[in-house]
DNA sequence: GTCTATAGGCAGATAGAC
DNA sequence: GTCTATCTGCCTATAGAC
């Protein structure tokens, strides 16, 4: 992109990608420079070049983590036709996630939240904050049109969705069942797509 | 109860207190024996005697939790009069974990479960499928009598009120504000017992 | 039951050669 | 940018005195 040399391109990448799966499987306090290094074939002095310390790196993953994620939601807003739609694309990206044995990156170091530096707990509440945006303006919208329903504000439905699927990763991940998230996703949805009205619009 | 000496009655259960605190808030990888032995201005040692390695301390930990939750759901039955009241109940249990600003211990190791020996493994699923037996009974009572209303199994219904309560839990504490579980453990509670009817029993 | 003392290992991190 | 070498500290755990 830079002209960058190609010896050693994508370094920092590669750490940020190691980094990640393990604290998403294993959380923050589990996992330590030496299991990052051995599994890139580097020495640990190598990683503190990149990354100068383990906060910094935790604060380097939720960033990426937010970014990506900002762009499916992105996508989602582009490709989804309507409200239904978007909301089942939403759960999907936890899904996707899932399936791959992996607690969502934010949910695991909510987790962990009492013992991560101040920078990296503020990029933990952004992003929650940021998916509370999102999906507020976007059941906003299905109220007007009148594709989905529900009581209260549509900032707390928003603060319900995440908490619901943030939980059922949270308690799938130790039956090693997905079907366990569909379940409580598909019956989460249902709930504001139908709720005290029947014979709604199909997805 | 069984005429021990009264010198270091309890210690043992002193020790399960702290330890118990210390996971909920930092997790199982984020606090140490030295962390429970300053607390309780003991050495090291003196708790390897009591519990030979962390893994027989967790293991103890969990039991002793899922007894004491145990021990509240028959509560519940013997005092609330009805469906919705054990419902209510059973999400205020949680509500007063997180109002001393703990994470549920299961849900916290849920988090920490691939870092976690076999035996806390089996522990924490056990501590679920506990609940959900509990919920199932309780949500398939509540059909009965015409107090509560789902779709699909009560199973599923089981799962998805503890993924909604833990998920709930986990992403209230970053936020240090026990109203963002209370608002969702209302509006969970409102579509099982409100859903496709209108002027529904008041609790 | 609790202590002192210590073992052996791994953690995060740094200095300096290449 | 990656390495070797090393530091310091904390970790879990054990032996043995009291």
């Amino acid at each position: 992109m830079t002209g960058q040399t190609t010896t050693g391109a994508g370094s920092a990448a590669k750490i940020l990608d190691v980094a990640e799966r393990l604290v998403q499987v294993r959380g923050f306090n589990g996992f330590s420079y030496a299991d990052v290094a051995g599994e890139l074939g580097v020495t640990k002095a190598s990683l503190h070049y990149h990354y100068p310390g383990k906060a910094e790196l935790g604060e380097a993953l939720i960033n990426r983590y937010a970014t990506r994620f900002a762009e499916a939601l992105l996508t989602i807003d582009a490709e989804c036709a309507d409200v239904p739609a978007k909301l089942a694309a939403y759960a999907g990206v936890y899904a996707g996630v899932l399936r791959e044995q992996r607690m969502c990156l934010c949910g695991m170091l909510a987790a962990d939240y009492e013992t991560l530096p101040p920078a990296m707990r503020a990029a933990v509440v952004r992003f929650f904050d940021e998916n509370g945006v999102w999906l507020e303006q976007v059941l906003e919208q299905g109220t007007i049109d009148g594709t989905v329903h529900h009581e209260g504000s549509a900032r707390d439905a928003a603060q319900l969705i995440i908490s619901t699927l943030e939980g059922a990763m949270l308690v799938a991940r130790p039956y090693g069942d997905p079907e366990r998230f569909q379940s409580a996703a598909a019956r989460l949805l249902a709930n504001l797509t139908a709720a005290s009205r029947d014979g709604a619009a199909s997805a």
